[in-house]
DNA sequence: ATTAAATGCTAAATCCTTTTAGCTTTTAAT
DNA sequence: ATTAAAAGCTAAAAGGATTTAGCATTTAAT
C-alpha cells in the first residue's frame, strides 16, 4: 500500500503526531507553524498519502461502512442499492451488501455478521416483526434504517413507498371504470408491504362501494411461483372468470403471465390485470397493464440521508413515506 | 461490541496470547494443555466471543473483503452480484459493491478508493483497455478478476459469457430460416462484449453464406436511448424495412421496442427481432423474440472461485468462458 | 545429583492512526 | 533578571488481535 504516517514523518523530519495533526486540519489548534504545515502537506501530496483506513477504523471505532441487507438484487432492490451506494460514496461511506432471499434466519445471521464486522450502520429490508426487531435493537448498538418494509414504532427509522396510497389509487381507477370483481394476489402476509397494499385495496373497494369478499384475497409469498399458484387458484377455484386481478408485486405478475400462457391464453380477453411495481417491458405487453411505479431512487436517497443524519449530525430517527407513481397505459 | 481477547484472558486467568493461540487452533503447536484449552474454549463460547475484525485486518493485512465494481445493478449484474455475495459469504468474505455507470473515470476512482480501503481483491466489469489495465496492475498489488468483459492477456484472470458463440448460434438460427438481411444493434464498441458479439454475428453470416454489409452494423452504446437511436437510424435511413434486427443487449431491445411503439407499430409484422440477454417478460411479447440467456449464476460462481483460489490456495489466474443458452420461443 | 529435554505458558513487538498530556524553547512583562 | 505566557512540537498510550522469542517449571536421562 502507500506510505505510512511514520515514513512521512521521517521525510518531513517531524514526529508522526505532527503529521497527523496537520493532515487532520488541527495545525492551528496545536500551533503547528505555517512553515511546517506546508512542508508536511507538500510531502504528503507528493507521495499521495492516504491514511490506512483499517488502522483509522480501529482507532476511531468507525469504519465508514454501511451494511445493506435486502432480499434480492432484483430490479427494484438493485436500483435502490445502486443509488444508496452512489449517495454513500459521495459522503465517504462504503456499502457492504448482503442478500437474504427472504429468509428470516439468513437475515439474522447477516445482521450479526455485519455487526461483528463493524459496520457503522445497517439499512435493512427486514422480515422481522416488532418483537424480533426490538430484541435486535437492544443487542445492537448501531443505527438501523428500515427500507421498503416498515415496522410500526415511534423510534424506528424507516423509508418506504406509500404502498397503501399507491394501491388505493390504482385499484380506484379500475373501480371507477366500473370493474367490481377484483382479486388480490398478495405476498408475504405479515410484511408491511403486504399489509399496506391490502389495506389500500380494501379501502379503494370500500370507498367505491364495491363489496370486498375475503375469498378473493390470497397471500402466499412474493416468488414468481407464488404468483403462478395464486393465479391458478383464482382461475380454477371459481367458475366465473374474474373481471380483474391485482398482483401486488412484479414477480407475482410474472407468475400470473406464466400461468396464463400455459393454461389460460385467453385470460386477457376477459380479465383486466393491474400490478404493483412497474417494469418497462409492460409498455409492450398486450393488453396494457396499469401499474404503480415505486420511486426507488427517492427511497434510496432518503434512507441513506437518514442514516447519515444519525451517524454524523446526531439527528435521531425519521420516517418517510415515498409517493409512488400511477402508470396508466 | 463483544468482549476483547484481553477480557477473555482475564476471565480464563491466562494471558491473551494463550487465548489467541487456543482460538486459532494452535494449542498443540504451542503445547497448551488440554485443560486450559477447554477452559478457554468454554469461556469464549459462553461469551460468544468474536474477534474484532478490524483489529484482525490491521494485524494480518487482510480484510476478508472483496470489491465488486460493475456498471449498474441491473438484472444481469444484480444477479451476478447476488450470487457472488452468497458464494463469498460462505467462505467468510464480504462484498463491497460500487457502480460505475459505465464511466471510465468513475471506474478509476472506485478502484483507487476500494484499494485504499484495503479490499483483498477486486472483481471488475471493466471499461479499461489493455494498456490502462496494465498500468493499473502495476500500481495495485491485489488480485483482480475481470467479470463479464475480458481483456486479452496471458496473465489476466477473467470470467465472461461466451458472447461470440452465443451470438453465432442465435444468428445462425435466423439465417437457417432463410433470413438474410440482418442488422446489428451494438453497444460500446471497444468492450469485449461488443467485439465478441459482433464477431459471432459476422461469423454466422459468413458460415451461412450471407453477405455482411458494414452499413448494417451500428454501435453507439448500451443505454436504452442508444437502442432507440440505432433502431431509428435503421428504420429511417433505409427505404426497405429490415428483415431482422439483432440487439446485442436487453437494454438495446428496450430502446428498439420503445421506438417501434412510438414510430413503427407494425415493425414486427415485417421484421424479426432477436437479442442477446434474456428476460422473462420476453415470453409474453408478441411475436416471440429469440434470445441468448447468459448464465449469470455460473459467471458469478466462477469469478469468486478464481478470486478465492488466488487469495487462499495460491493458485494463479484463470480464464473461463461460460456457455450461454439459446432461448427460441 | 546434575544436565538435558519437554511442558506450559507469556511478555512484548507489531500493524497504523489518533489524541492527550506535557516538554522545550522563545517571547513578553515586570 | 526573573517569571509568566505563548509558541511549537512530541512521547506515549490506546484501539484489539497475532506472533515471535523465550521464561519457568517439571520430567527424564545419565
Amino acid at each position: 500500500m502507500s506510505l505510512s504516517l511514520e515514513e512521512l514523518a521521517l521525510k518531513a523530519d517531524v514526529s508522526k503526531t505532527t503529521v497527523s495533526l496537520v493532515l487532520n486540519g488541527k495545525s492551528s489548534i496545536y500551533r503547528i507553524s505555517k512553515e511546517t504545515e506546508n512542508r508536511i502537506l507538500k510531502i504528503a501530496k507528493e507521495h499521495n498519502y492516504k491514511p490506512n483506513s483499517i488502522a483509522r477504523a480501529l482507532r476511531l471505532n468507525k469504519s465508514l461502512t454501511i451494511g445493506l441487507i435486502i432480499p434480492y438484487l432484483n430490479r427494484h432492490f438493485g436500483r435502490v442499492a445502486e443509488v444508496i451506494e452512489q449517495n454513500a460514496r459521495e459522503l465517504g461511506y462504503q456499502i457492504i451488501i448482503a442478500v437474504t432471499q427472504d429468509c428470516l434466519n439468513t437475515e439474522h445471521d447477516l445482521i450479526e455478521n455485519l455487526y461483528e464486522r463493524n459496520v457503522d450502520g445497517l439499512i435493512l429490508a427486514t422480515m422481522m416483526n416488532r418483537d424480533q426487531f426490538n430484541d435486535l435493537s437492544s443487542k445492537i448498538k448501531i443505527p438501523i434504517v428500515l427500507v421498503d418494509r416498515r415496522i410500526d414504532g415511534d423510534d424506528i427509522a424507516w423509508v418506504v413507498s406509500d404502498d397503501e396510497q399507491g394501491t388505493y389509487e390504482l385499484v380506484s381507477v379500475l373501480c371507477q371504470e366500473g370493474v367490481k370483481d377484483i382479486y388480490f394476489v398478495g405476498g408475504i402476509e405479515k410484511l408491511s408491504t403486504s399489509i399496506d397494499r391490502l389495506n389500500g385495496f380494501k379501502k379503494a373497494l370500500l370507498d367505491q362501494g364495491v363489496e370486498c369478499n375475503q375469498s378473493k384475497i390470497q397471500q402466499i409469498g412474493y416468488a414468481v411461483a407464488d404468483g403462478y399458484e395464486m393465479t391458478k387458484n383464482i382461475i380454477e377455484r371459481f367458475s366465473k372468470t374474474p373481471e380483474a386481478i391485482f398482483t401486488s408485486a412484479i414477480t407475482l405478475l410474472e407468475g400470473l403471465l406464466q400461468y396464463a400462457k400455459e393454461h389460460k391464453p385467453d385470460l386477457f380477453s376477459h380479465t383486466r390485470v393491474i400490478t404493483y411495481d412497474d417494469h418497462p417491458m409492460l409498455d409492450y405487453l398486450q393488453p396494457p397493464i396499469f401499474s404503480v411505479r415505486q420511486n426507488a431512487e427517492e427511497i434510496a436517497k432518503k434512507s441513506f440521508e437518514i442514516m447519515h443524519g444519525i451517524l454524523e449530525k446526531n439527528r435521531s430517527f425519521a420516517q418517510e413515506l415515498i409517493k409512488p407513481e400511477l402508470i396508466l397505459r
